[in-house]
DNA sequence: TGCAATAATGTAACTGGTTACAGTAACCGG
DNA sequence: CCGGTTACTGTAACCAGTTACATTATTGCA
């Protein structure tokens, strides 16, 4: 490439401060005495000259990209806003770069768009990676952090995620105790997903607490996205052989709009003739129509206590194990009750 | 340091495949022809010594990050998962990484965290960058695409943004022809944003056009956030002097949450007492307690067509002035109407 | 006063790729 | 059979920083 970097270089500073690139680089990064007229006059000619340090270049000599990588399979959900904040917070705080991919688990002919040629550690969502790849990457001692997912049970990776079981127990509990519900459909998130996993177990456990036998055919795939949720509910309610239902669980609040969309569509009154529960707590929950009866997690929070800890490992820090927090029930009108 | 790099470099696919390192190169960037066994052969080593070429190092020598950035002023609207999606995809069918950074124009002491030095070019949303800044890199030919700006006259960047004025306009019209409000609160943006500004143009014009005398003390300043929302529309209500009012324009959808939540508390009826519309329509407006009679607004194609044009540009292709997106009315039952 | 520790700076090797330049071998039309 | 392409490959300079090592000046303390 014939195209001459305008940028300006490290040399240039040195000989126009009449100094050593050495002692610029040095005054850049505060990692060594610099006597104050050199400070003070490396300071004057980087203003003047508007310098700013190539990122690659430091990243190359250094081995350290001052980047942190967010992996995930998916960006469509509301629950990603709280999520990002939390995470974007923390390394600005640090004064790193974040970089967000999305990576498929099918699209495995190729290889993460991020990891260790390009950050210094990242956050893997749920299952933005393979097991295999967290596992090539660990023995690397990448440094990582999962969310919203546990570790396999071979590998030491810290994980931030919430409570899903006990709390999803509760929330359908709630619709069979209070409000005499018998027919509760599940709609899944994503298979395999832990979330929808636990959420799962929670269900069953509670049905089968009331006994209530578990009913495969009430059980609707999701992938906790409202078009998916609107597209299953409506296919399943306009479908021959009708099964009645009187619940949902929705397993998270942005599938409930699907949900609430459908039935409203179908002439199903909710919480009249369906109650409707979901999980999260998003911003909007409080205000649908009707308010949601669902499960509050500390979204924010998980976002920001991962990237801590991922701070953490760099700097050599122990690992913490999982950090699960808690969530709570948040009884609103959607599942019968009349806040 | 003394931590050796552990990853697997160029030179040792090179001597492994038995080929120069320029041939590797060569081949990762098909440049150049290369016989087919030799490629085979490379193909195996690197599969096998699970290869990724160092990103700084191909970032250095090639002077290209195959990086791009956006820089927002802040994240906390559900109104961004449309926004990235719509990014994301594109950057990621390019093979592009995205860096995503929030910057306070207050922070002027510190230079954007995204720039020149660490990407090929950035897409800037709204306040991201004041005037200067935006100047300074457009004369270094950095590539730039802004998103819900308009560039200062003396600029030329290419921009994408929606129609904000005469869609404005038209719904607060028909506050005041279809249901009779008279008493028009406006729950603006963040002052000088550009939505904002014509949001609030859009509104006046229509007050004018009706002979409603445009009344400050009816103008609200918000940050499109919902929580702001809530605290400004809940101090107005219960301040000592009443000023009467009987619709809210909130700006923003998001925003609007806040404000039903703050009606709601005081015990307004919406739309009964107060007709209330948004912008944006977002994915849970619909779903509200009422419906949401909004603006909706084609935010992931403004993702999308930005990002593309962000990568003309990289082709050295010309810029395409002003993007203006076409909005319209989704009339629903916060405003009076009873779809 | 002497000697070690510390402050401040410079020289040059090194990071892991890309690519200009050069060179060899095979191919091709006349 | 010959000069000109074309296909393929290698050598080494270069990108813009960091840092080990060396050097000199200064300070602190016995």
């Amino acid at each position: 490439m014939t195209i001459k970097s305008n940028s300006v270089t490290i040399r240039e500073v040195a000989q126009k401060a009449g100094v050593s690139v050495a002692t610029v680089s040095r005054y850049i990064n505060h990692n060594a005495p610099i006597s104050k007229d050199v400070a003070e006059r490396l300071k004057l000619v980087m203003t003047e000259l508007r310098y700013v340090p190539h990122a690659a270049a430091r990243q190359l000599a250094s081995q350290k990209t001052r980047v942190v990588g967010l992996l995930l399979n998916t960006l469509h959900n509301d629950f990603f806003v709280p999520l990002l904040n939390g995470i974007e917070a923390v390394v600005r705080k640090h004064e790193y770069n974040l970089v967000i991919a999305t990576y498929l688990l099918g699209s495995r002919d190729m290889p993460p768009p991020i990891g260790p040629h390009n950050t210094d550690g990242m956050l893997v969502f749920s299952d933005g990676l393979s097991d295999d790849d967290l596992a090539a990457l660990n023995d690397r001692k990448f440094p990582m952090v999962l969310v919203h997912r546990t570790p396999p049970d071979s590998l030491k990776i810290p994980s931030v995620t919430v409570e899903n079981k006990k709390i999803s127990f509760e929330i359908v509990n709630h619709l069979i105790k209070i409000h005499g519900r018998k027919h509760i459909m599940l709609l899944r998130g994503p298979i395999h997903q832990e979330d929808s996993y636990w959420r799962e177990t929670g269900y069953r456990s509670a049905l089968e607490a009331n006994g209530i036998p578990f009913d495969e055919r009430l059980v609707l795939n999701g992938d906790f996205e409202r078009n998916t949720a609107y597209k299953v509910l409506n296919e399943f309610i306009t479908a021959e052989k009708q099964i009645p239902f009187d619940a949902i669980f929705t397993g998270d609040d942005d599938a409930a709009i699907g949900v609430l969309k459908a039935l409203r569509e179908n002439g199903c009154r909710v919480p009249e003739d369906v109650s409707v529960v979901g999980f999260d707590d998003l911003g909007f929950s409080a205000f649908l129509t009707p308010p949601l009866t669902t499960v509050s997690a500390p979204t924010e929070a998980v976002g920001r206590i991962a990237a801590e800890q991922l701070f953490s490992l760099f700097d050599k820090q122990s690992p913490e194990g999982v950090t699960l927090l808690p969530t709570e029930l948040v009884i609103r009108r959607s599942c019968g009750c009349n806040k």
